[in-house]
DNA sequence: CGGCTCTCCTGCAAGC
DNA sequence: TGCTTGCAGGAGAGCC
């Protein structure tokens, strides 16, 4: 499941690919990834243009192309793209096959046809529903912990929920709000406008630091995600909690709990995050 | 508007 | 062994 990390890691290794290149064809096989504009409208803005840079904003990845479009990618679950020869066969869930002019083909594929595709003019990014309405990114300066304390100070729900919301803060899912609540030793299931001014600035240290982290070691690869050379991350060695249920929590032995919040899997150590103290 | 639940989808694991 | 059932999850729709 792609989150902040696992998309920076495939824009930079992706972006060292085919970052110059120019689509020549786009042959679509499954429309309904597409979500705007139409099929038909989509390959024709595409075809003929040149892959200026990569860029990222929370889970989403940004291929900035000549003719002042932008390619807007969410992956969601199970969502790769993959740099191949023509000659490769094709997975059984491409969904849409970019060529290029260097010969080779970016394809998109899906297990689990959650992810999507949208092609948007330069300036009208801000516009693109799920984009525009994402919170600030965790690694920029906009960012701090007085944006944390005040948007937490309004907030009634479980703080596990909050880190998951896109629009509070962009680009955290599962994994990384589990190891982050984890790291700033805080359960899941407080609710946000209970958190100390203290607390609020380890969850703040915590989130940054396992995003930075998660990028450093290239990602978390569970089951499907891999980079844009096609390899694994490592960061699922470091993992503290997530999918740990029933192991010991590594720093006190605890045996890891798995509870569900609102349908959601969180994991935790119920000792050093405990609910209350 | 805030907060919750349901839905999409396939592969895999558990249970009988 | 082979079937059925349930679960995983990001984000958007829809509800109260």
């Amino acid at each position: 499941m792609p989150e902040l990390p696992e998309v920076e890691t495939i824009k930079r290794t992706l972006g060292k690919k085919i970052t110059g290149l120019t689509i020549t064809d786009v042959e679509i096989i499954m429309s309904k990834v597409i979500r705007d504009p139409s099929p038909e409208e989509f390959s024709a803005q595409i075809t003929g243009s040149k892959i200026t840079r990569l860029g990222r904003r929370g889970k989403y990845l940004l291929l900035y192309l000549t003719g002042n479009n932008v390619l807007v990618i969410h992956l969601r679950m199970t969502g790769r793209l993959v740099y191949t020869e023509p000659s490769e066969p094709l997975a059984k869930h491409t969904h849409v096959v970019f060529s290029l002019s260097d010969g080779n083909e970016l394809r998109f594929n899906d297990i689990r046809q959650f992810g999507r595709l949208q092609l948007a003019p330069k300036q009208a990014l801000n516009q693109v529903k799920g984009l525009k309405d994402l919170g600030p990114e965790p690694l920029e300066r906009e960012f701090t912990k007085t944006f944390l304390r005040r948007e937490l100070k309004r907030k009634r729900v479980r703080i596990k929920s909050l880190l998951l919301d896109q629009t509070f803060i962009a680009g955290l899912g599962n994994i990384y709000a589990d190891e982050a609540l984890y790291r700033a030793h805080l359960n899941p299931q407080r609710i946000a406008n209970s958190l100390s001014p203290r607390e609020i600035a380890k969850l703040y240290h915590a989130i940054t630091e396992v995003l930075q982290e998660g990028i450093e070691n290239r990602g978390t690869s569970f089951r499907d995600y891999v980079d844009g050379d096609g390899r694994k991350g490592n960061y699922q060695e470091l993992l503290q909690v997530y999918n740990r249920e029933g192991s010991a929590c590594k720093h006190c032995g605890t045996t890891i709990t798995r509870i569900k919040i609102n349908g959601r899997s969180s994991y935790f150590c119920p000792v050093c995050q405990r609910e209350h103290n």
